[in-house]
DNA sequence: AGCACGCCGACT
DNA sequence: GTCGGCGTGCTC
């Protein structure tokens, strides 16, 4: 009978039907080579084999079938149909973040394609020839050569001894552990006296024994009531412990259990930078156990891992980004989401634009393992699964050792002006702090958010600032070159001698960003050593470890930065942190601008004397009497997550409604109106008031398009399953549409 | 995503 | 008169 398979393409489209060649055999979560279109050929996953005939003409064939087992398991299928359903995405878009560039060849011809494919890497691997595995024989061979030969002699005994050494059965021994070089092992082989042949690289991960970390009284009660809570049947559970509190030595003993029961385990994390440090603690611990999956690792390395799990019998342990969700552990038992509230977690372009937290409590449950969400300030939605009791929870309240929470304190920025007591961006009381701090010797941090409040240029005479051509902001100022860029579409230019408008005078750098702070503090404190931390210093991997290193081995005695140094940085020295401007961070328009601002100013004051006991933090805000700043420096998450809660429940919020976003983009504003106007009505026919909308966003023309919004809002009690049938089905109504086929529409579900 | 087909501006 | 711009539609 002629068999047909479904074959997802990494393409933004639906599955496609080939023909199965008689004699091939292939299954569900293969991969295959095929022919699509009229001269290009890709790598498909192979989603369902039947036997309905499609009806059109022509149905090509299945080229051939790569790797030898599947890639995919059903439970990372059923995790692929999730995302795709529940993110309103392809499974080819799915199928494009999951699998590494490396798995999925391409090309123009089939030459090409299998030029494309991965090759493991492979190692030349050299034994004695079986004759000289007699020792008389070995004796006479070696006589015969040790005047003429003597590098080959020397080889000969370096591998005899080598192969016995490491217990090889067959005497083998890797070429990299002989001293010698190809042309003296050419010659041994061409003499028939050693063997070589060449062998995948084998990429096998360690096992030895772990050394647990001791835990504290408190560790130990919330370690426990964990344990129970998973062992009752709760898949998912908050770990919500302050900054400091030992949440990790938890994550650890959780993870030897699974490990040494020959469970695989995920650990999550937020992005790079907290990886690396999180990695080398894990590996601390569990050896070469580890296996890192960032983007930082080659493209060869990630799929050397990719194949090497999926072949694996379990006992893997990951540490990842986002992405590895989408690693095949076959036998995944836990996956412990650290930072749980982190917004690097959520994917936003391209599709699927995926949140990776979400996935894992979803792919948890479908390989019957448990999900620990980890968060000193957890996301209001975590939170509250955990006060309603459909997640576990366990808190850790306290510091770990005897260090103590950091002194907070606010400084009020409009009164310290009024006094004339502000120099530069700076309050009389951090720079007061500062000074003494440094006099003890001590490290500072300053944070200063760079988003939005970039630093533009404007004239002063009449107003003018600079502006991008193709999108509808403020061109950034950029000093190291003296360019303005545009953050939205990289659009560059020189800054003008005169101001263009009205041509009298100099246009001024406004504003300021972390390269002002750096240059200011540098002035105030001549004597100081300064660093910067931010996208702009960090041009690579290196320059990155640098600056942390040098800060570390306290070469540096200021370190001023933007989000980045906020991120789980564990650094013995800092006793002073301060915060140069919370207002942009409250004054967000944005529903979760309260809980993020808490969240960041948290997660910043935690740097603050985390061995050393007792830190300090400054809080420079217009706003002292702010409820965030209050809570801030009370540290009452409780507080903020109740009140931020009221809120949203009295506006139809997360998490008391799911949000899906859609964008609509065009070149022509007046045929995006049109369009958006007509989808609008479309959806209010089906949503009525769950409709908000049409908006015009922040910004409104990136690269030329113009942009608009509308919002749906779905209560948490209602059926989102029923609402993404109902937009999915009006999407494609409008899609079909002549008039707005044109009309790009971005769907983006529980954006961030 | 590619790529081919198809209808309007500046060139040999 | 063509070469080529990118708008539109299709690929099993």
């Amino acid at each position: 009978m002629q068999l047909y398979a479904d074959i997802v393409l990494p393409l933004a489209q639906p599955v496609y039907t080939f023909a199965v060649p008689g004699g091939t055999d292939v299954a569900a979560g293969q991969a295959v080579a095929v022919q699509f279109g009229a001269r290009k050929f890709y790598t498909g996953i192979v989603w369902r084999v039947h036997d309905r005939r499609p009806d059109f003409k022509t149905v090509k064939p299945i080229q051939r079938v790569l790797y030898d087992a599947p890639l995919l398991s059903a439970q990372q299928m059923a995790l692929w149909e999730w995302i795709a359903s529940y993110y309103m995405c392809s499974l080819g878009e799915v199928m494009r973040v999951a699998l590494p560039a490396l798995m999925k060849p391409s090309g123009d011809t089939e030459e090409e394609f299998s030029g494309d494919e991965f090759r493991p890497r492979t190692e030349c691997y050299v034994s004695l020839a079986a004759e000289l595995r007699d020792e008389g024989r070995f004796h006479e061979v070696c006589e015969k050569i040790e005047r003429r030969a003597p590098k080959q002699y020397e080889a000969l005994l370096e591998l005899a001894a080598a192969g016995d050494e490491t217990r090889i059965a067959t005497g083998e021994v890797a070429r990299r552990l002989l001293r010698a070089d190809y042309a003296v092992l050419h010659a041994l082989e061409r003499k028939k006296y050693i063997v070589c042949t060449q062998r995948e690289r084998s990429v096998e991960r360690g096992g030895s024994a772990f050394r647990l970390p001791e835990l504290t009284a408190h560790q130990l009660t919330a370690l426990n009531a964990l344990r129970e809570q998973f062992a009752a049947g709760k898949t998912t559970a908050l770990l919500q412990g302050v900054t400091g509190s030992g949440k990790t030595e938890i994550y650890i003993h959780l993870i030897a259990e699974v490990l040494s029961r020959g469970g695989d385990v995920l650990l999550l994390v937020p992005e790079i930078a907290l990886t690396a440090q999180l990695i080398e603690r894990m590996e601390r611990i569990f050896g070469s156990r580890v296996t890192p999956y960032h983007s930082k690792l080659t493209n060869r390395r990630r799929t050397e891992t990719y194949l090497r799990l999926n072949r694996s019998d379990g006992g893997e342990f990951v540490v990842g980004v986002r992405s590895s969700v989408f690693l095949p552990l076959k036998h995944l038992q836990l996956i412990v989401v650290d930072e749980e509230h982190d917004a690097s977690y959520k994917q936003t372009e391209p599709a699927p634009r995926y949140n990776a937290r979400d996935c894992a409590v979803v792919m948890a449950r479908l390989t019957g393992g448990r999900t620990l969400l980890g968060s000193a300030t957890p996301s209001l939605e975590t939170w509250l699964n955990a006060a309603s009791g459909k997640y576990g929870r366990a808190e850790l309240t306290e510091r770990y050792g005897d260090a103590r929470p950091p002194e907070i304190l606010v400084s009020d920025t409009l009164r310290a002006a009024r006094r004339g007591e502000r120099k530069a961006h700076f309050n009389k009381l951090l720079l007061d702090r500062i000074g003494e701090t440094l006099d003890r010797g001590g490290q500072v941090m300053l944070f200063q958010n760079r988003r939005g409040f970039s630093p533009y240029v404007a004239c002063s005479e009449c107003g003018w600032t600079a502006r991008c051509p193709h999108c509808n902001v403020t061109l950034t100022y950029h000093k190291g070159g003296r360019k303005l860029v545009c953050h939205y579409c990289g659009h560059t230019e020189d800054v003008p001698a005169k101001c263009p408008s009205c041509k009298v005078t100099d246009v001024l750098p406004m504003g300021f960003g972390t390269e002002k702070v750096e240059e200011e503090i540098s002035r105030i404190f001549p004597e100081a050593r300064v660093a910067r931390l931010d996208r702009d210093s960090v041009t690579s991997e290196k320059a990155f470890s640098a600056i942390i290193a040098d800060f570390e081995a306290r070469r540096t005695d200021i370190l001023v930065g933007t989000q980045m140094i906020t991120k789980g940085f564990d650094f013995a020295g800092v006793s002073l942190v301060g915060i140069l401007n919370a207002d942009n961070l409250l004054n967000n328009p944005d529903f979760r601008a309260a809980e993020r601002a808490f969240q960041l100013m948290m997660q910043v004051a935690g740097r603050a004397g985390r061995r050393d006991d007792g830190g300090e933090v400054v809080i420079q805000t217009s706003e002292p009497g702010h409820p965030v700043i209050r809570q801030v420096a009370a540290g009452d998450f409780e507080g903020m997550a109740r009140a931020q809660l009221a809120e949203r429940k009295a506006f139809f919020y997360p998490p008391y409604a799911r949000l899906t976003s859609l964008t609509l983009r065009h070149r022509d504003p007046s045929v995006l109106r049109n369009g958006v106007m007509d989808l609008a009505a479309r959806l209010r026919t089906r949503f009525g008031r769950r409709l908000l909308g049409p908006m015009t966003p922040p910004v409104d023309r990136i690269r030329g398009e113009y942009l608009v919004g509308l919002l749906l809002k779905i209560e948490s009690g209602a059926s989102s399953a029923r609402a993404r049938e109902l937009l999915a089905a009006e999407l494609k109504t409008f899609a079909g549409n002549p008039a707005f086929k044109s009309i790009t529409v971005v769907v983006n579900v529980d954006p961030q």
